[in-house]
DNA sequence: AACGCGGATCTTTTT
DNA sequence: GATCCGCGTT
């Protein structure tokens, strides 16, 4: 068996503190996940129970990875621990004991997808669709469950009521169907402990609990990890503050900031030595999370000195800046050797991987796009897993809804609403009523509506057979896909698209096969389907990029690392992104930027490329933006000279100390702390909607010399145009009519060229937001 | 009831 | 530019 792996001093003390809550902060590259898995290892020698090991990863991916280096370590115990992420660990301990609290242990797990379509069809049925999307609904709700608040005491706020209005509703509707959201599987097991029986069987249940990655963890969380370490009280959290990037999906880095506070007694242990970055890379990097305050102070260091420097690279568009990278890339290949696998483009925002996408294609490099649009979240698949849910839960109505017409069958709207209309009044499930229509109960419904019912019907209850007489989950797929008429559908629709769709249907199937076999056939269509639900798009790439470049945004690269990182798109106002979010603070939103531009620079073992375009295409726009402030933050001897461009005046964007803090718009302050003479200007105040520099998208040439020019202060914001001014349109305050609204006066316009758009009161009808070129002067 | 098209919205990040 | 929704047409 082996030995523990090499670890310094420190490392050393963190793998072999005793019992008692231990807090270790790790920064980037300092062996985290080398600690973390030799704890468990010292543990288990030590004579801990592996089943009494809890340990919480932020993905399934990093969990299967924990798991995999436990079992070269430990051998089989490995198998036996509870690795997993929070919402994986909470849907196990349901299943042993939701019962207690009446969720029965077959219940479905809805993502976020499901969770909408439940929401649209409420918000419809109470004709509020209008007011607000599903959507921003969907957020409010989290907001309120991340927090372990109920969301029906929401008061006051802005679109408040329609969330009491439809909030029960979507509850209810989740309980009649066996279904819990990604929420309430947190949220379910705060339940169980304050259950005066299960409670205290979970707060001893686990001799050890280890939580990774503890500074992105929410209230809910924390709370869970509470209860589970408190009769042994060895609760081991793993963390920087410095790599919190959740913070507006609920994570509260003050968990880690004040653990202290709560765990007095607790051993701290600072992991400093990084082991990934050259010293360059690592000069950057701290140079940049230095802005932040309120950290843990750390110092990384390394023994990597020196190092390639840092190219920073200006292009004049983004399609210009994808063709920079992927001549580098090929660059690099043959200049130094590199390959594809040792390279990764970061970026801010999924869009852009786009213009990326093609001129890799173009250059015939490999890559691969980590995170993209999940393959479970794909319609086909979501489709089959309905038909399943509907199996296992005939009340499931989202389910029912979902499929009845899919594929087409000829059951339409007014046939479906028939049926709700009796199940309504029968008080009985959808699927129930469409049995009862098929079977000639329902009255409204004739002959022809009545036969394409009972057909569905006896899809679902022939797999229904199917499933009673013990198909694998891969044979129920396979006949899930062929009765209900799927393939067939898919087939005849020959296009590429239909064909892909085709695969990912097949590529589902082994999948079920894989778990058939791992289950030794044992495992249930209920386990399958809850891998399935908690199973995302970054865990779905498996860590191997096999030779091929990754393209990733950088909360997805989180944990990651490359010999070569290119970070693109670094531009004021995409990265950091300055985009208003609601209830937050904008110093906070923005430091939370700067912990993002760490993260991505810290990813990157040897070289560290910059990039940002002068132009960029944001929702069929063209955008002029200015080089990241970020690119500023990086001391001079850790650039390349030969790709900064020309100097100009340095932007310092912190207020002073203990000043005032950022204030949404409208105020101009001053903060000259920056040793090199910093001169703030209101870029800050930019948003999406005011004054940005826009030209018409028809005018290409005007990009150039215009959008090249250095902004100084005083110049800022000036809205560049080419060609006539016409296309502006109607000002406020003027009447315009609309083809399909009538006449309305224009309240407010915003944007320009092709995507301005004005809020018009239309007479009769309200306000909207149109397009301008879609209204005429009344 | 299926299909096509006009029109609005989207883009920050995800278990 | 892509996608999604609703509406009008067949």
């Amino acid at each position: 068996m082996h030995r523990l792996e090499q670890l310094n001093p420190e490392q050393r003390r963190a793998v072999e503190h005793g019992d008692g809550p231990l807090m270790v902060l790790a920064g980037a590259g300092t062996g985290k996940t080398r600690v973390l898995v030799n704890r468990i290892a010292f543990l288990v020698r030590r004579g801990v129970q592996a089943r009494d090991v809890l340990a919480v990863t932020f993905t399934n991916k990093a969990a299967a990875e924990m798991r995999e280096r436990l079992r070269e370590l430990l051998g089989v115990a490995a198998q036996r621990m509870w690795i997993g992420t929070f919402h994986a660990t909470c849907a196990r301990l349901l299943r042993l004991h939701g019962e207690r609290i009446g969720l029965p242990s077959d219940f479905t797990i809805f993502d976020d997808d499901d969770q909408r379509r439940i929401l649209s069809t409420l918000l419809k049925g109470k004709g509020l669709d209008d007011q607000v999307t599903a959507r921003t609904l969907a957020t409010q709700i989290d907001r309120y469950k991340n927090r372990g608040e109920d969301p029906m005491d929401a008061a006051g706020g802005w679109g408040d009521d329609i969330l009491r209005e439809i909030y029960p509703l979507y509850r209810d509707q989740l309980a009649r169907e066996s279904a819990v959201d990604f929420n309430d599987l947190l949220l379910k097991v705060l339940e169980l402990a304050r259950d005066e029986e299960v409670g205290p069987h979970l707060a001893a249940r686990f001799r050890h609990v280890l939580v990774d990655e503890f500074q992105d963890t929410n209230r809910v969380q924390y709370r869970l990890v509470r209860h589970l370490s408190q009769v042994h009280g060895n609760l081991c959290v793993v963390g920087d503050d410095d790599q919190s990037i959740y913070s507006w999906r609920g994570a509260e880095p003050r968990n880690l900031l004040d653990f202290g506070r709560d765990y007095p007694d607790t051993a701290v242990v600072k992991l400093e030595q990084n082991y990934r970055s050259t010293q360059v890379i690592l000069d950057a990097a701290n140079a940049v999370i230095a802005q932040n305050r309120d950290r843990h102070e750390k110092a990384l260091w390394t023994e990597i000195a020196g190092g390639e420097p840092i190219l920073w690279e200006e292009s004049d568009s983004e399609r210009d800046e994808a063709d920079f990278i992927a001549r580098a890339i090929k660059g690099l290949v043959s200049a130094e050797g590199r390959t594809y696998a040792d390279m990764a483009v970061l970026y801010r925002t999924r869009a852009q991987s786009r213009a990326l996408e093609e001129q890799m294609r173009r250059y015939d490099i490999d890559y691969r796009v980590v995170g993209d649009i999940s393959f479970f979240q794909r319609r086909e698949i979501k489709d089959t897993l309905a038909y399943l849910r509907l199996l296992l839960h005939p009340n499931a109505d989202s389910c029912f809804e979902r499929i009845v017409n899919v594929p087409t069958r000829g059951i339409g709207k007014t046939t479906i609403e028939r049926v709700r209309g009796y199940a309504r009044r029968a008080n009985i499930d959808l699927y129930e009523a469409a049995r009862a229509g098929a079977r000639g109960d329902v009255g409204a419904l004739s002959a022809g509506p009545r036969k394409k019912l009972a057909a569905f019907v006896d899809i679902i209850e022939g797999l229904r057979d199917v499933l009673a007489a013990g198909a694998s989950v891969a044979e129920l797929i396979i006949q899930t896909v062929e009765r209900s008429g799927y393939r067939e559908w898919l087939e005849k629709q020959d296009t590429p698209e239909a064909n892909d769709r085709l695969s990912n249907l097949a590529e589902l199937v082994s999948m079920a096969s894989d778990f058939d076999d791992e289950t030794d056939g044992e495992g249930t269509l209920v386990e399958f389907d809850a891998r399935v639900s908690l199973w995302s798009s970054v865990d779905t790439s498996d860590g191997r990029s096999d030779g091929a470049v990754t393209l990733m945004t950088i909360h997805a690269a989180k944990g990651l690392e490359f010999p070569v990182v290119f970070l693109c798109g670094m531009e004021d106002g995409l990265f950091p992104s300055l985009r208003e979010r609601e209830g937050g603070d904008l110093m906070d939103a923005m430091e939370e930027e700067v912990r993002l531009a760490y993260v991505a620079m810290t990813r990157a073992r040897e070289r560290l490329v910059l990039s940002n375009a002068r132009t960029r295409r944001q929702w069929g726009e063209i955008r002029i933006n200015q080089p990241s402030r970020f690119l500023d933050l990086v001391p001079d001897h850790c650039m390349a000279v030969r790709a900064r461009p020309a100097p100009r005046p340095v932007r310092s964007y912190l207020p002073e100390p203990g000043g005032r803090s950022w204030s949404r718009r409208g105020q101009r302050q001053r903060a000259d702390r920056s040793a090199r003479g910093a001169q703030y200007d209101e870029l800050d105040q930019r948003t999406y909607d005011d004054d940005m520099p826009v030209y018409h998208a028809d005018a290409e040439s005007g990009v150039g010399d215009e959008g090249g020019r250095r902004r100084t202060p005083g110049r800022s914001g000036a809205r560049l145009r080419a060609g006539v001014d016409a296309g502006d349109g109607p000002e406020a305050g003027s009447m315009v009519s609309h083809a399909s609204f009538g006449t309305g006066r224009v309240l407010e316009s915003t944007g320009s060229g092709k995507g301005r758009r004005l809020l018009i009161d239309f007479a009769g009808v309200g306000l909207k937001t149109v397009l301008a070129r879609f209204v005429e002067p009344a």
